[in-house]
DNA sequence: TCAAAAGTGTTCAAGTTACACCCATGT
DNA sequence: ACATGGGTGTAACTTGAACACTTTTGA
């Protein structure tokens, strides 16, 4: 009995990945769509995603069609979650597997947006979308809610350098209220994370905000002693 | 152009489920193994697993293999992660999703033990297990412990009467820590889920503790009304 | 000079933690 | 009568929520 041929009474299945992009820009999500090249439903707006090759890892599958659609290299992304349903495709039986991402807005120029018809879209401003992809993006954003909470991930979708009253604003679009401003600067900066530069954005306002980075090593330090990131 | 072909070029991959199965008993968090019964790696410990049928839903092939290995219908059950490294397993490249799954130990006496030579392990006794399935059991575990803490699954592994020491313990071993029985009971009794029988149960102590009931109803209701379980 | 956003402190309520003693009962 | 686990209350502390005024500057 040979190791190699053990599974061969079982069955196939053509198996995906799709990636749900989001981005913020001063005041909004937005997430990043495409126009679907093949049939069923071509031309229909769609996530971006790619079927996975017997020959490559299917986390990579994801890391190549990021990479491909957006241009940035070093992009966070995990895993959100499997569908499996027999009838999810009317192509035919097909798996999909839904990575999340945040991307800054500002890094993804790159994206080939004319030879792709790729274009962000305002979160409350999405069109339907193919297959079960409407149902992918809810459940990104239900997973991007929670984990923002506990987790300083909002970064990923701030420019590298930020103020604090565009933080607040990512947090207002999250929560979809609208926090208090002294206390979330309180919150925020009280927990070590943010470096505060001497310099000033003046796009929003005729005073300034003062231009913060985050810390990321002052982070895993903290971390590692126990600290929880709570907002 | 035909429908039916647009995916025909793409080629297909095996995919599995694998299900981590806790139980509690009076104060162990404990997983069900099972020896392999194919190869490779027959005979070695195993989380219980099948190949998903083209024919049918990925959820489905998990509840199929739960009933057909625990006997119980209605079982908790949640979709954990999956492993789709191309090298992950030896017999061939094989997509794996995990679910983990939560017991009452008492109800599941009707696990065919014998002819799968399944086995209670506590958590911390458990043996080397085959491929990734040590990493599926570590993912696991860390989703149960943070989930226990926001959301009230810890009922799903205590039988449907319990006392409140017997409570406390399971989120001792959660936790690892022995959190204060004063605050405990204050702050459980105090959320207002809990429903105290006339009933006590002396199997752990000669004064006898009070069984209680999970109130899921009055949970939903509180919970739809922005109560939200945190212990 | 004024409109518009940025920045700052204090008070009060609520929740969390720490902690010590009595109760019931089987042996 | 005593050892064992079950049950209860209170005070100190920490955390989160509410809230109003001053500053800067481009137009």
């Amino acid at each position: 009995m040979s190791v190699v041929h053990t599974y061969s009474d079982n069955e196939k299945i053509l198996v995906s990945i799709d990636c749900i992009i989001f981005g913020f820009d001063q005041n909004q999500l937005n997430l990043l769509l495409f126009k679907r090249k093949i049939d069923p439903f071509k031309g229909e707006w769609s996530l971006v995603g790619s079927f996975v090759n017997p020959e490559e890892d299917v986390q990579n599958a994801a890391v190549r069609v990021l990479q491909e659609y957006t241009g940035i290299d070093e992009i966070f992304m995990e895993p959100l979650a499997w569908y499996g349903d027999v009838d999810r495709d009317p192509g035919g039986r097909v798996i999909s597997m839904a990575y999340y991402s945040l991307v800054r807005i500002d890094e993804s120029k790159v994206i080939k947006a004319d030879s792709y018809q790729a274009k962000w879209f305002a979160i409350d401003e999405i069109p339907p979308l193919i297959l079960d992809h409407d149902q992918m993006v809810q459940d990104a954003l239900d997973k991007l809610r929670r984990k923002a909470r506990y987790e300083p991930i909002g970064f990923e979708l701030l420019p590298e350098k930020f103020t604090l009253p565009h933080l607040k604003r990512f947090y207002d679009a999250i929560y979809q209220k609208d926090l208090d401003r002294r206390n979330f600067r309180k919150k925020i900066i009280s927990m070590g994370i943010l470096t505060k530069l001497d310099e000033k954005d003046k796009s929003t306002s005729k005073k300034g905000a003062y231009l913060y980075q985050f810390d990321a090593d002052k982070y895993e330090e903290l971390r590692s002693k126990g600290f929880n990131f709570v907002i």
